[in-house]
DNA sequence: CGGACAAGCTGA
DNA sequence: CAGCTTGTCCGG
């Protein structure tokens, strides 16, 4: 290599030169430094600097050792070393998470690192082996097969059943079969992933929960479980991999970019060869054509379903409310014999906050609608508030100044006042989000629960779970919405239990639908028509997953999807444009060939809605 | 992203 | 024309 003078004095060519992405948001190009003597050797792909970048200091991620650097630059020296960052295999997994979500790859890589500078790794642990569970010796089985086997895999199991045996017999096999790396588990809720790793640790598996222990999965810990961000988890080498709930939301980023982990610890196992188990109960479109799948006897999943009771309301009259007798009875019998209590409480759900949610004048008739947006005003304390434009007014009718308004649509904090007085008991407000970690929740204690949905992430048991208005989850405009209604009823019977348990409980649904699929499909616990004709469906209009969808939106989107090649694009409403192709090679190669101009563009990568 | 610098506007 | 705002460019 020639020798180039720098006009600092240093020199390039006995020198060591690494190559960094900046954690500058919007800054993708990468750039080279030279590496101090103090640190020379010490820096590896992944490793975390500091580096001067015009005029002031930030931090970076080395991703190439020994790069060759463009002439006639003069290169600066870092600033700093920050410690260890994710390995080599976890860098190249990042720069295709950014090419599959055409978003930064610093976000990635940051999703990577420790949250505090480790210079040093613990010693890797022996493999210990697991006791095997004999309570579950079928999905024991399953387990133990599963990671003997190779490839991705969607094991459609029913939501009441205990996920334990399934991993002890996926650790026996995958002990048994002398495949190095270690096993990856992930579920979608924090408070999931600490409980799980609780109950591993108790059995003698070599387990860690990851963020909070970046170290030992870096160092190779044999087994790691964490949520979605755990997808980017520091492992070497993948061996096997295990998701739980695959089909929640969760494991989608709703903030840009909108990355889904279960995409990536797809494309992980298979760069790793390493057997992956999808576990749902109630698989989704995308998750039927991202593996292939495999479901229990008919009998033992139907029993690992809870006992639903579809509530006809066709021939209730519309004015009396949202809660019908039988409910009202089941609730008070609950409650009477005992079945109730503040660990088991009677659970009623209905998807709307505040007091109404849609009101008419009780004089002439007319909505109560914004002036501004047009949308359905709520209440909000004694004024009118637009959930919308967030605008308020008075309590007053827009067209004839009467101020007697009648409720046509109500909400949780209406319906609870209800609610008391039909069951006899103070009933407890689950909405929004929850308090801090120290905060007293005003509804503990209670035995009468009303929530939104909120609420089945929030309660661990009950003594039921009603659904007041099951139609505005069937009814919903979403293209899963049938998938979500589902899900929904599954999550619900978590909390009630499996039929097959003793005591078993019962979810309870309100409904002018009782004809409808998803219903028939968590009567019968078998979802598996009701996934086909999904997949069928979507086979035949070319939506997702049989053909990729973008949207780019904000105020440079025109003039950036002008320059994309090779997909078609459709401008919506606004400054929204959806772009479609057939594949992701093609959407994701057309989105990053394409510089992002001046003005600001965004880009979501498999919209949820249109 | 955020600093540097240039072009544009304003008021005395 | 100093002093300030706004916009564009670019980073090793």
């Amino acid at each position: 290599m020639a020798e180039q003078r720098e006009p600092d004095g240093g020199t390039v060519g006995d020198r060591e030169v690494v190559r960094v992405v900046c954690d500058v948001a919007g800054l993708s190009r990468r750039f080279d430094y030279l590496v101090p003597e103090k640190w020379r050797g010490q820096l590896r792909v992944g490793s975390r600097v500091r580096v001067a970048l015009q005029g002031r200091r930030v931090g970076a991620w080395v991703v190439g050792l020994d790069p060759e650097p463009p002439s006639g630059i003069a290169l600066s020296e870092l600033t700093g070393n920050s410690g260890l960052g994710p390995p080599p295999a976890v860098v190249d997994l990042a720069e295709w998470a950014a090419w599959r979500w055409a978003g930064p790859v610093s976000f990635f890589l940051k999703s990577a690192s420790p949250s505090t500078n480790t210079w040093s790794l613990p010693a890797r642990p022996p493999a210990a082996s697991p006791s095997v569970e004999l309570a579950d010796p079928a999905l024991s089985e399953i387990g133990r097969r599963l990671a003997a086997g190779e490839g991705s895999r969607l094991l459609r199991v029913g939501p009441c059943a205990d996920p334990l045996p399934l991993l002890e017999g996926l650790l026996a096999g995958h002990a048994a079969s002398g495949r190095p790396g270690s096993v990856l588990v992930l579920v979608p809720a924090v408070g999931w992933s600490e409980r799980l790793t609780e109950r591993l640790a108790r059995r003698g598996v070599a387990v860690v929960h990851e963020p909070s222990d970046w170290a030992r999965a870096a160092a190779g810990w044999p087994v790691v479980v964490g949520t979605r961000a755990s997808a980017l988890a520091p492992l070497p080498l993948l061996g096997a991999a295990v998701v739980l709930d695959a089909h929640d939301e969760s494991y989608r980023d709703e903030r840009s970019p909108n990355w889904s982990a279960i995409d990536v610890v797809v494309e992980r196992a298979r760069r790793d060869g390493a057997p992956l188990v999808l576990v749902s109960a109630t698989p989704t479109a995308a998750l039927l054509e991202a593996a292939p799948l495999l479901t229990m006897a008919p009998a033992r999943e139907h029993s690992d379903w809870p006992r639903l009771v579809v509530c006809d309301r066709r021939g209730a009259d519309p004015r009396t409310g949202l809660i019908g007798d039988e409910l009202v009875a089941l609730f008070r019998r609950l409650l009477e014999d005992g079945s109730a209590h503040p660990d088991r409480p009677v659970v009623a759900v209905l998807n709307r906050t505040g007091r109404a949610r849609l009101l008419a004048c009780a004089d002439c008739g007319e909505l109560v609608r914004c002036e501004h947006c047009g949308r359905a005003l709520a209440e909000g304390g004694d004024e009118l508030v637009c959930p919308g434009c967030a605008r308020v007014r008075p309590r007053v009718c827009a067209a004839c100044g009467s101020t007697r308004l009648k409720v046509l649509r109500a909400g949780v904090a209406r319906v609870a006042t209800d609610l008391s007085a039909l069951v006899g008991e103070e009933a407890g407000e689950v909405a929004g989000p929850p308090r801090g970690a120290q905060g007293h929740e005003g509804w503990e204690g209670r035995r009468v629960l009303l929530g939104t949905e909120a609420v089945l992430h929030r309660v661990r048991r009950a003594a039921v779970v009603a659904f007041l208005d099951f139609d505005q989850h069937l009814l919903s405009s979403r293209t899963d919405a049938q998938e979500r209604a589902l899900a929904l009823l599954a999550r619900a019977g978590r909390l009630v239990g499996a039929r097959s348990a003793k005591g078993a409980a019962v979810v309870f649904v309100q409904t002018r639908l009782p004809d409808e699929p998803v219903l028939a499909a968590a009567v019968r616990g078998d979802p598996g028509p009701l996934g086909a004709a999904e997949l069928a469906l979507r086979r035949q209009l070319a939506l997702p997953p049989f053909s990729v969808l973008a949207i780019v939106s904000g105020p440079g989107a025109p003039e950036y999807v002008a320059q994309l090649h090779g997909v078609e694009v459709t401008a919506l409403e606004g400054d929204r444009h959806l772009v479609r192709a057939t594949e992701h090679a093609a959407l994701c190669d057309a989105l990053a060939r394409v510089p992002r101009g001046r003005a600001g563009v965004r880009v979501e990568v498999d919209p949820q809605s249109v």
